[in-house]
This record gives C-alpha cells, structure tokens and sequence, in this order.
DNA sequence: GTGTCTGCAAAGTCTTTGCACCATA
DNA sequence: TATGGTGCAAAGACTTTGCAGACAC
C-alpha cells in the first residue's frame, strides 16, 4: 500500500497497480501527485485542475475513472459531503483504526479526528469484529462520517 | 420538535411551522406524512412519488423546496449516500445510531446493517459523546462505512 | 389583500458512459 | 500485439432556479 511520504518511486508504483491487474499509466501518476500536493480532501474537479497543470490534455473522465479505481485499491478514500459533490484524499499511514470525520452541514468543514485513545479504538475494533463475524466479511479500513454542526455553525 | 408517533395532527403542524415563519400547506403536510410512513431513509424521488398517490399535481421542486425546509426547522434528517443521492427521514426522538455499511471493494456489494444490538449502539453513542464533547460539535447522524472483502469475494 | 408557496419547465452540477484511438506490459 | 486505458463529447442523475399564477393567513 502507498503511503504519503514514503519515498517510493515510480517502481513501487507500478508494483502496487500491476499486483492488482492495472497498468500504471500517465494519468495515474499524475492524480497520485496531485493527490500528495494537497492534505486537504480535493473535489475530482480540483485533482483535475492540479493535474492539467503538468498533463494538459488529460480528460476529467479519466480522473473520475482511475478514483474510482484507486478507491478500490484502498489508496485514497473519499467523503461525500453535504454540498453533494464527493471528495478524496490519500490514506494516512498507521492510522488503523480508519478515519474519523466530523463534517458540517453548514460550512462544509471537516474536523478530522486522528489521535484515538485506547477506548476509542476499543470501540472501533469491537464494532468492527462483530461486523466480520456477522456477515463473514473482511473488513480492511474503515470511515466515520459524522454530520452535524461545527462550534461556529451552532450559534 | 415533531416525534413519529407522538400523535399530533394538524394543530400542532401548523404551529410547529408558523412558529418559525412558514405556512402550513397541503404539500407540506403531505410530504410530512410520506416520511411517516416509512422507518426508511427515503430518496427525494421516492417521498414525491408517496405524495403523487395522494396529491397527484404537486411538483417535485416542491419535495426539495420543504425537504431543505424542514431540515433546517430540524423535522428531518438527511444522509449523503455513496451513491451520490440524499435521503431523509424524520428525526427519531433521542440519539439517532446511523447506518452502517459495510462495502466490497472487489463487487462493490453494500450490505447494510440495520439491527443493531444495544452493545452496538451504545457503542456508537458513546463514541458521538466523546467527539461531541471534544470538539464542541452538534452531531446529528453519522455513516459508519467499513471496506473490504464480502463473503463471496474472500475466496 | 398580501406575501408566501406552488407547478412547470429549464438550467445547473457532478458524475458516468460510448466509442474510436492510443499506449502499456 | 493484445488488452486495457484515454480523450472527447454526449448523456445521465440529482437538485436548484425563474416565473407567473394560486393559496394561506
């Protein structure tokens, strides 16, 4: 799996897209970058934009194509916001408990929450084997929407 | 605040709208009476067709028009779906727990758990406390999606 | 009666699909 | 060279908006 900041070329690259039956094209490289530029979560038309920069003549229905494909790999994952419009971002590393977002209604802001103590991660790991062995499914990441108001949309 | 199954009838409507500056109209009472009849997120689409059956000339510009109303008069609530649809539902009285959705990567199947066992819940509400606490953040539902293999799919 | 609400249709946004050509392995 | 990937444009899905007429209070 790739990680932000891992240093890894284009070799690793290739590996990690061949292993799970993909070529490891132009446009595929160039959404990844475009993907490590930002640590915010970029709508498809803003990955598009960063990556015209460097590939003009590179089509939107490709960037909507290889997230998709990425999101499957496990690379990136996405949020659908409120606004109706989807967003992405690479995977942290080491986070594995997933990813917890609290997103506003309001303002359209993401809180992320990161640093889980013990309880909470007990939690997650609970929830999360209860699930796998109900529906003997293999539960690899995990996201946690919470959609509600931020502290300044409450007042 | 209205709450399924609290029994008021048109009265208390009306004052629940008026009170915060909008009529009590046919469609509005119609649409609140789809929602009733379903424990179900509903689609825009599907809470129009539940008032065609009864009203059959209100227009679905309508549904959406009192749908971002009563949303903000805090009736409903609505979920943003992976599929790139909104659902709404009345707000149940207490901590709503969400969905869960558990989502394969490889076919792309959704199952989705909807009994939850108390352990369960009180794991999630206790989970929303903590955040809700720690980032001053009114959560109104939540979307818990765990990605991996389905059952088929492991093999 | 007055200002809000509505139906209809048209437009807007985000996303997906079809197809012929191109490039990766 | 054989698939799989791509660009372009068109279509699709969901939602919002404009406007003249209708309705609630």
């Amino acid at each position: 799996m790739y990680v932000r900041g891992s240093g890894r070329g284009r070799r690793g690259m290739r590996g990690e897209f061949q292993g799970q039956g993909y070529r490891l094209t132009i446009a595929r490289e160039a959404i990844f970058a475009a993907l490590q530029t930002s640590e915010e979560h970029l709508g498809a038309d803003e990955i598009y934009r960063k990556v015209l920069d460097i590939h003009p003549n590179i089509g939107l229905a490709t960037v909507y194509r290889n997230l998709e494909i990425m999101l499957r790999m496990g690379l990136i994952c996405r949020i659908d916001f409120p606004d109706g419009k989807a967003r992405y971002r690479l995977f942290h590393q080491g986070i594995d408990t997933g990813h917890i977002h609290l997103i506003c209604k309001n303002c359209n802001c993401v809180i992320e929450h990161v640093d889980l103590d013990e309880e909470e991660k007990q939690l997650i790991n609970n929830m999360s084997s209860k699930l796998k062995n109900k529906y003997r499914f293999d539960i690899e990441n995990n996201i946690l929407n919470f959609y509600g108001l931020c502290k300044d949309c409450r007042e």
